[in-house]
RNA sequence: GGGGGUAUAGCUCAGCUGGGAGAGCACCUGCCUUACAAGCAGGGGGUCACAGGUUCGAGCCCUGUUGUCCCCACCA
């Protein structure tokens, strides 16, 4: 007996199934085979803070389409999937959840806090690992990593002390990014920039020595004007010429401090004279450098100011810019307040506004790593789709600064930095050293800091397959092939990556990284937590199924381009799946017992070589499409051939052929299965779970589609000529319909229709959609017709004979028909009027003059058809 | 200040190297036709933002304009 299938798909019945089937069968994994190619995905590991987002669905989905498609192809694939220790953002929850306790890091101290991080990624990351498993993922768990693992520390450390002992990692006092709420450094890139309502406020500064003399000046942060150390204005503005060498005075501290010519100032803006704090402002950092001004921090690690503000100590920076604003005010320094719009940087996790703070850091010398890593993409050894990303990933390593590593967490890589608390003596090492190698002392200490968890991240394509050891892993999979990633981490991660790669390895990370967009709401909206509008991916897969929302994530989402999330699309995905399960319940009812193998009959029919034909040519688009990462425009054309072709055309006219029995029946079962296991094939990559409980209830070969042979394009199956029939045929069997409708021939009604094609059928076309093959008439076109009652309506390619008896509104038909022998003329009178231009017969290649004289003949053919038509309604 | 994306049906978007505009949803008409009403057959609806240019031919290429979104820089 044919197997029953249920009346429409349930994703919750098969999903869980067949993924347990495939990971037991072991078809994920990759073993290693120096006969074949292997193609490689090494996942971008999603962070341990939590739950897997509508992005995570799309990356993932991405990766397991390309992985899923080479696999058939027959490359050695290896997805290995991961996750990241995400240090500043997983230590932020972690110390969020512990305040609600009442419990502080502190409290703690650094090695219970360790055991509750790792407590806390024991939970979180074997959640990721099963969300990512409902997706279908098909990763080779076998080599799951996380970054903070063994083998990914060993290559932390191994590139740190690399770098180290190159000098393009050094340890300095600089002025960084400061998060006053996560009380760590971060780096640029870590820095949000957003306008903000501010205050700009004209302050006067005396002038030491002489009467009556200020200067004026302008600043949007009063409060840190008790760290001033100088005031600067243009070498070559004459208004203040004459001062540069004097001194001020700083207003409520009487401080004198000098003014000094430096050609950061621009004259035009502000009054021209900047207040210079080298303590809280980058810039004034360096111009404090270039004069040699002192440097006074004035405020605590949470920004609280300090002791060096005076009166101000203890109050927090935005209560001693007020009392600051109004003691400049009672003392007569303050000239105007004027409001102001500016770029304020805020923590790119927290939100915090950072402060700029000078510290002792750890960073990495960044131009020498830059060059090679720009050249790595400009050689085209890593290529990016779409390519205009090339662009920003070229200006951003060509005005690099360096990278500040070192981070004030506990939850990450430890800096393998020793110092001696005897002599001073810093020790840079992979192992904790004994001694001190310069005073022989045993009094080390580790470096508090850790690493910026990007660190780490960026050896992921290699410190995962085991580097720094040659292990057959790195030798056969590395470099690897395809990153796939949103456009919003390539300065964050990609850019590292290539540049960690090629300085650690010698070669690129991946050929290509194939960027997406991101996921955004309804609306358009950003989906993120804070609003509230993000959208659980786990939820839409419990709703409609993962291979409906994998569809809807491939479709229609083309490279580099966000996407709105639409549960309406979602669900036509899960209609699709609907419909390719009742097209495989109709074929199962015609095969029973599986008496049909899954191969070509010896003769097919018209319509059997136009199926197999479109299917070849559909086919080699996809293929061609995924090979160049078009998946949304692949995934489109399955989709259509499915619905379209197959089951709306093909199944119909197989139903007849089904009815008669016999050979013609058993031709068209095999032609069914044939088609629709190509079908499954196509789609695996897009819908693995409905396209391998189908395939497994047809006849075939192996034991997972998973592992069956893409289709391949096949000269042998190409009937052009079938193709090119068979759509006249189905134009003039639309038409018929059409014209019933429009006639309002009642349903019941049925209408013998003649249709004049090359081919010369005869179709019945009776209720609705329903139309059989009937034998062939000896009708061709340009005979003359002689049938009576009948009128002659006209389509591209045929004529079709309606009897008389059912036209209902003669006047309706002939104003359609004059209307269209209107737009035909006009056609026709544009094709003349090419032919006849010298011009363009001069210019335009043999094949388009001969494209526009077809153009012409047909449209003659046509006009001398619609007007027998107008005479036959006469 | 610099760079980039985008503008196509009522809505959300495809349209890959220039050759007579598509999908999903929505809407209208008619159908429970034994695979599927999560469906079938048909229909309406678009100056492809605007203005020039190249071409025999432009949604697609070039120039400019406008709208919109994003990234980078950060002049206090």
């Amino acid at each position: 007996m044919a197997k029953e299938l249920a009346k429409s798909y349930d994703p919750h019945d098969v999903e869980d199934r067949i993924y347990k089937f495939w990971e037991n069968g072991g078809f994920f994994h990759a073993e290693i085979d120096k006969d074949k190619k292997p193609y490689t995905i090494v996942m971008p590991p999603p962070n341990i803070t939590g739950q897997l987002h509508m992005g995570h669905a799309l990356d993932e989905t991405l990766q397991d389409i390309l992985i899923r498609f080479r696999r058939m192809q027959g490359y050695i694939t290896l997805w290995l999937p991961g996750t990241d220790h995400a240090s500043i953002a997983t230590e932020a929850k972690i110390v969020e959840a512990m305040r609600k306790e009442g419990v502080s890091k502190e409290d703690l101290g650094r090695e219970k806090f360790l055991e509750r991080a790792w407590e806390w990624k024991r939970v979180y990351g074997g959640r990721i690992t099963d969300q990512l498993k409902k997706l279908g993922s098909s990763c080779d768990w076998e080599r799951e990593r996380f970054t903070l693992d063994e083998g990914c520390s060993k290559a932390v450390k191994e590139v740190f002390v690399r770098l180290y002992e190159k000098g393009l990692i050094y340890r300095g006092e600089r002025i960084i990014n400061w998060c006053p709420k996560c009380c760590t450094s971060i780096s640029d890139a870590e820095v949000e920039f957003a306008e903000h309502d501010g205050s700009f406020w004209h302050i006067r500064y005396p002038v030491a020595g002489s009467e009556n003399e200020y200067v004026e000046l302008a600043t949007t942060r009063p409060e840190t004007l008790v760290g001033d150390t100088a005031v600067a204005v243009h070498p070559d503005d004459e208004r203040y010429k004459h001062l540069i060498g004097k001194k001020v005075i700083l207003p409520l501290m009487n401080r004198e401090i000098p003014v000094v010519a430096d050609t950061y100032v621009e004259m035009d803006f502000g009054t021209g004279v900047v207040k210079i704090t080298p303590a809280h402002d980058p810039n004034d950092f360096e111009v404090g450098l270039r004069h040699n001004l002192p440097v006074i921090n004035a405020m605590t690690e949470t920004a609280v100011m300090n002791e060096n503000a005076g009166k101000y100590a203890g109050l927090d920076r935005y209560e001693a810019r007020k009392a600051i604003v109004k003691d400049l005010q009672e003392g007569g320094y303050l000239v105007k307040t004027e409001p102001i719009k500016h770029n304020v940087g805020s923590c790119y996790r927290c939100k915090t506004i950072v402060e700029p703070r000078v510290s002792k850091q750890w960073f990495v010398k960044m131009k020498p790593l830059a060059e090679p890593a720009i050249e790595c993409v400009r050689s085209g050894k890593t290529k990016f789709v779409p390519e205009r990303f090339e662009k920003i990933y070229f200006h951003w390593m060509e005005n690099i600064k360096d990278w500040c590593i070192s981070r004030q967490l506990w939850w990450g890589h430890r800096i393998p930095a020793w110092y001696c608390e005897d002599c001073g003596e810093t020790i840079v090492a992979k192992e904790t050293p004994a001694v001190c190698p310069k005073c022989g002392c045993t009094h080390l200490k580790q470096d508090e800091d850790t690493l910026d968890t990007w660190f780490s991240s960026a050896l992921w394509p290699f410190s995962t397959l085991g580097w720094p050891e040659k292990t057959p892993d790195f030798e056969y999979f590395y470099p690897t092939n395809t990153l796939v990633t949103g456009y919003d981490i390539i300065f964050f991660w990609v850019a590292r990556m290539i540049f960690s790669a090629v300085e650690q390895t010698g070669m690129q990370p991946y050929d290509t990284v194939f960027i997406h967009g991101i996921v955004r709401d309804e609306n358009g909206v950003k989906m993120s937590k804070s609003l509230g509008n993000g959208i659980d991916p786990l939820e839409i897969i419990d709703n409609y199924g993962a291979d409906a929302l994998r569809l809807f994530l491939a479709t229609g989402n083309s490279p580099g381009n966000d996407m709105r999330f639409s549960e309406k699309r979602v669900e036509a995905c899960r209609n699709f799946a609907n419909k390719l399960w009742n097209a495989s319940r109709f074929v199962h009812m015609n095969i029973d017992d599986f008496n049909v193998e899954n191969k070509l009959p010896d003769e097919l029919t018209l319509e059997d070589k136009w199926i197999v034909s479109t299917l070849n040519t559909v086919a080699k688009e996809i293929t061609e499409n995924l090979e160049k990462f078009e998946l949304g425009v692949a995934v489109q054309k399955i989709y259509d051939f499915t619905w379209d072709c197959y089951c709306d055309w093909y199944i119909e006219l197989a139903k007849t052929r089904l009815q008669a029995g016999g050979d013609t029946a058993q031709n068209a079962r095999q032609v069914l299965v044939w088609v629709l296991d190509k079908i499954l094939l196509l789609l695996h990559p897009f819908m693995p779970y409905i396209t391998e409980e189908i395939w497994q209830t047809i006849p075939h070969t192996g034991e997972s589609i998973m592992v069956s042979k893409f289709p391949v394009y096949d000269e042998e199956l190409n009937y052009p000529d079938a193709v090119e029939e068979m759509q006249k045929i189905m134009d003039a069997i639309r038409a018929i319909r059409n014209r019933r409708s429009e006639m309002n021939v009642p349903p019941s009604k049925k209408a013998r229709v003649y249709i004049a094609t090359k081919v010369s059928k005869t179709f019945e076309d009776g209720i609705g959609f329903f139309c059989k093959l009937a034998s062939a008439s000896d009708v061709t076109i340009g005979e003359e017709f002689d049938i009576e009652g009948a009128v002659t309506v006209v389509t591209a390619d045929a004529k079709i004979y309606i009897p008389m008896d059912e036209l209902v509104d003669k006047e309706a038909e002939l104003k359609r028909l004059n209307k269209e022998l209107e737009t035909v003329k006009k056609q026709l009178a544009q094709s003349e009027g090419k032919l006849n231009n010298q011009g363009f017969l001069a210019k335009a290649p043999e094949s388009v003059v001969e494209g526009v004289k077809a153009n012409a003949k047909r449209e003659r053919e046509k006009i001398a058809l619609i007007e027998a038509a107008i005479n036959a309604l006469k």
